[in-house]
DNA sequence: CTTGAAAATGTGTATATACACATTTATCTA
DNA sequence: TAGATAAATGTGTATATACACATTTTCAAG
């Protein structure tokens, strides 16, 4: 592996050339954050974050359970899960199924969140094709295969 | 686009069909999670977390002049960049260069810093090998361009 | 030298993320 | 049924992220 050395003060420091262009971790992020960035300019005219929207989607489609299952779908710790819905729940787009005995907390949408979610699927879709159109189609169906493998490391 | 129709409660909501498989937010943010986690697992027994590492690495790289530069090499918020540093700052990892007489706050690395990334280098290399082998090679190469290309989303 | 624009940084507020630990509820076994 | 075990959730703490607005510094035009 190639590196290169400059002198930093009175000493010289190693840091790997490749450092900047294919440190996974910091291309990842740095890809979320400009993702993000995008679909938050594009549907914050709307209401909500797309962070938010997108967890709207997923309570919407009801495959879950509990917390806990939702959690293990998404890929996200369940703490930080549990705080992102007391936002959408104390914004009153989504509530807990009290129909239910068990422990598993069950977050469905309310009447108020099933407007949000019909509103928001337009413009979620128009974000899509912008930035497909963007990417161009082999560039798109690339990047979302790239994703899923990532979003599968273990 | 193909959706789907399911009954939610008194309702029915459709809910894109590709929502949860091809929304690039969704997707890119669960798949910075994903290294990171995996990042953070590897490095966390010797120090610092992962995205502190790459963001010492950016800094010990010396490219920038400011923090507005820096954030702007980084495609990551001012604001957000300037309280990572001052995490590093208050750790003596970094200091800002007192010699510069302009108003640009240049940081650069104490000793304590430059030994840390000494340390780490190693590492993260590591981490590096550990992934690309998981990925293989056409993979690893497959993301690293996925990631160029939506990391520089506008 | 004054003034006004531009550059750079600072701060308040809110959300997103994760780990560690604690608490509560359900279930199984003796 | 009592006690142990597993499942699910709750909470404290810390970091990461971004936007909007304010403040400070620099610098050029006049």
């Amino acid at each position: 592996m190639c590196i290169y050395t400059f002198i930093y003060g009175s000493m010289a420091v190693e840091i790997p050339e490749n450092m900047g262009s294919e440190c996974l971790v910091l291309k990842s992020r740095r890809a979320a954050r400009a993702v993000t960035r995008r679909y938050d300019k594009l549907l914050r005219p709307y209401g909500l974050q797309c962070t938010q929207v997108s967890l709207l989607f997923n309570v919407a489609s009801g495959h879950h359970r509990s917390v806990t299952e939702l959690a293990s779908q998404m890929a996200i710790e369940r703490s930080t899960l549990t705080r992102n819905l007391k936002l959408l729940q104390r914004r009153g787009y989504i509530e807990t199924d009290s129909s239910g005995q068990g422990r598993p907390q069950q977050y469905i949408l309310t009447e108020r969140g099933e407007a949000l979610v019909r509103e928001m699927i337009p413009h979620w879709r128009e974000a899509q094709a912008q930035l497909r159109n963007e990417l161009g189609d082999e560039g798109w169906d690339a990047i979302q295969a790239a994703l899923s493998t990532i979003g599968a490391v273990g």
